[in-house]
DNA sequence: GGAAACTGGTTCGACATTAAACCAGTTCCA
DNA sequence: TGGAACTGGTTTAATGTCGAACCAGTTTCC
């Protein structure tokens, strides 16, 4: 077998999720949003909090203020002063945010389902093990 | 099994690659490199000319040319124009350059091979598999 | 040959990103 | 209690990024 290079597949699998990215990004775009701002979108049911988006998605805070800021100007967000915490803001998708980060997915999903389609279901299922077990 | 929801998938990898990167940043940049750079350095031998790199990288021009201006300036870059074409310059690694470019990758394969690490041999040479098949 | 279309690379200027410093609210602990 | 240390979030100022327009060299095709 091969020796594996760890570096070679974090670049092959960047390379790969950068390709998908990119080649949905105008459609994206055409739903008034950028790449960035549909991740926190994405993120903002499961973790409420800028501070906690920018942990998990590994973005400085002041970006996330900034896109924070644009979702919010474009109706998708709505944010609120905690009751527990008052420096904290509580984020919420609107159901404009809602839809418009669903259909953001949808076509992430359409386009990285392609890719996937390559692999049997098994290994769909494999891969999504394998990538678990390693975060 | 569960559904699987590609859009998730791409996430779920996505933040395994950006967190493996950033927490090694850092020491790329002690090699006097930023992470974006240390990608072009590492393409060079396979991809020698900017507009290739570019293409590879998902890169827009402009930046390549800036990263390539960089990294000449750093000594890690040689170019000269290529005879066959005037147009094209063709990119060299010169020995520092390599060393960086080693050193970088290195580092890499040390924070993403602890990930992998979790993984079986069997299970690595999967997950190398199915993304080549993906690409 | 030579004009039109194309390609590699750069420049410019507008925009996006972010480190550093900051303010406000919270927690810790003497 | 109260002040020192900490955390969430923002502002600012400096830097990084890149679309659009560009120049130079190449190819195409009459």
């Amino acid at each position: 077998m091969a020796k594996i290079d760890p570096a070679r597949i974090w670049s092959l699998n960047h390379r790969l999720l950068m390709t998908v990215i990119s080649s949905v990004a105008a459609d994206i775009a055409a739903l008034g949003l950028e790449t960035k701002e549909l991740f926190v979108l994405a993120e903002v049911d499961a973790h409420p909090y800028p501070a906690e988006l920018a942990g998990i998605l590994c973005i400085p805070k002041p970006s996330v203020t900034l896109y924070v800021k644009r979702l919010e100007a474009a109706g998708f967000l709505r944010r609120e002063i905690d009751t527990e915490d008052l420096r904290r803001h509580r984020l919420q998708l609107t159901p404009a945010g809602r839809k418009a980060m669903q259909q953001g997915t949808s076509l992430l999903s359409g386009a990285f389902g392609e890719r996937l389609g390559r692999l049997s279901a098994a290994q769909q299922a494999e891969l999504r093990g394998l990538l678990e077990k390693m975060l």
